[in-house]
DNA sequence: GCTCTTCCCTAACAAGTGTTTGGTAGATTA
DNA sequence: TAATCTACCAAACACTTGTTAGGGAAGAGC
């Protein structure tokens, strides 16, 4: 990474990139990142892409690392639109569990690269403070699924005698990795997905009724 | 990547460094690997890591990509020969199962690194000639996975009304995905991890006995 | 006509990349 | 003691990296 720009300065362009440009630009760069990874993709690939130079990119952004932080920031803003809406309704554990699992499903159709960007990089980029709503997301995230599952798990219809954390992570991870295969368009709807998955989980997750 | 090689040139050292010494120095690599991800490791800081500079990983390897195939075709060898004694063994379906899950966690505790680089690149590298290996690697898993999966509903031990395609993709996730918060010496023996996860897989594959 | 704005190109930069070449201190062998 | 071998260092190499500066073509508004 040549050269080393003082850190503190964020704004850059005194020109106005239209918004729509940006947007299909970012869309661009999330496909490649996701694809080759972050580090391993390079301006001039992603420039490619975009059928330009280079160059020509920072007339929108002002550095790759902003491209990554625009792409990031909107999926999980969009995330919590969803999750937030789920976590607010009046809802049982385990509809709770069902609901934030179908959303998730949905997220992935609509933000795959960026789901795949997030789940390649986000452990090395929550060091960085550039990247701390990164951290500041997983702990809300964390919190939303342990308190759904300790819920159920009082209320008598999840099983008692799992480790919680290991359910959790259980669920997180069998969720978020689909991302990985998940081709839009592919036959399985995110609904049909998110209905799959739960029969799998939930019956080894809920409690026996004999 | 600046020096243009030809392609047909993969022998290298007229000199005999010790194999004790490349271990070594493949352990330390596969972590720096593991942490920040393979293109974002200069072999700079292996070298750091190792104690020495960058060019003296040239007397024991001839590219930094050696390094990363060599890492990956030893976790694979050491996988296999673990999975074969399994698949070999007289087992039903549920039983071949679980004594994968099980084999799959011990491998994770023994080769964490190289587990979590191959789940980072493996994508990447199956495109590769060079990594081709890979890709054999995968198809034999999957054919592993399948044919248990089929074989446990055409005996009526797994539930017979689930994708088997999108159920292996469950499972296979379930257990590599562990890779990435597991630390070893961390309470949970493999055994015990194990355990628990085939718990919350098996009672939502398994047939209800009701 | 002229001026602004939008969007991209050309051409370069400084830092960092994987890798090579030649040398050398220290142990091992003759 | 001399020769050899092991394992590393020092210094460079050719190339790639993200980024910048200046310029220009096409259109909109006056």
């Amino acid at each position: 990474m040549p050269k080393k720009n003082q850190q503190h300065q964020q704004k850059k362009p005194p020109v106005t990139p239209s918004p729509e440009r940006r947007e299909e630009l970012l869309r661009i760069a999330a496909d490649v990142f996701a694809e080759q990874g972050y580090n391993a993709t390079t301006v001039r690939k992603i420039a490619d892409a975009a059928g330009m130079l280079a160059g020509s990119l920072y007339y929108h952004f002002d550095s790759k690392e902003s491209m990554l932080e625009e792409i990031l920031r909107t999926f999980l803003t969009e995330l919590w639109d969803g999750y937030d809406g789920v976590l607010s309704a009046p809802l049982g554990p385990r509809e709770t569990l069902e609901a934030l699992v179908t959303e998730s499903f949905r997220e992935i159709d609509r933000h795959r690269s960026a789901v795949a960007i997030y789940q390649k990089e986000s452990k090395h980029l929550v060091t960085q403070t550039r990247f701390e709503y990164l951290v500041e997301s997983q702990q809300r995230f964390e919190k939303a699924w342990l308190t759904t599952l300790e819920r159920g798990v009082t209320e008598g219809v999840f099983r008692a005698d799992l480790d919680i954390r290991l359910a959790y992570r259980f669920v997180r991870d069998t969720v978020w990795v689909a991302a990985s295969w998940y081709r839009p368009g592919g036959g399985h709807s995110p609904e049909e997905i998110a209905r799959q998955y739960l029969s799998m989980v939930l019956d080894g997750i809920a409690v026996r009724t004999t």
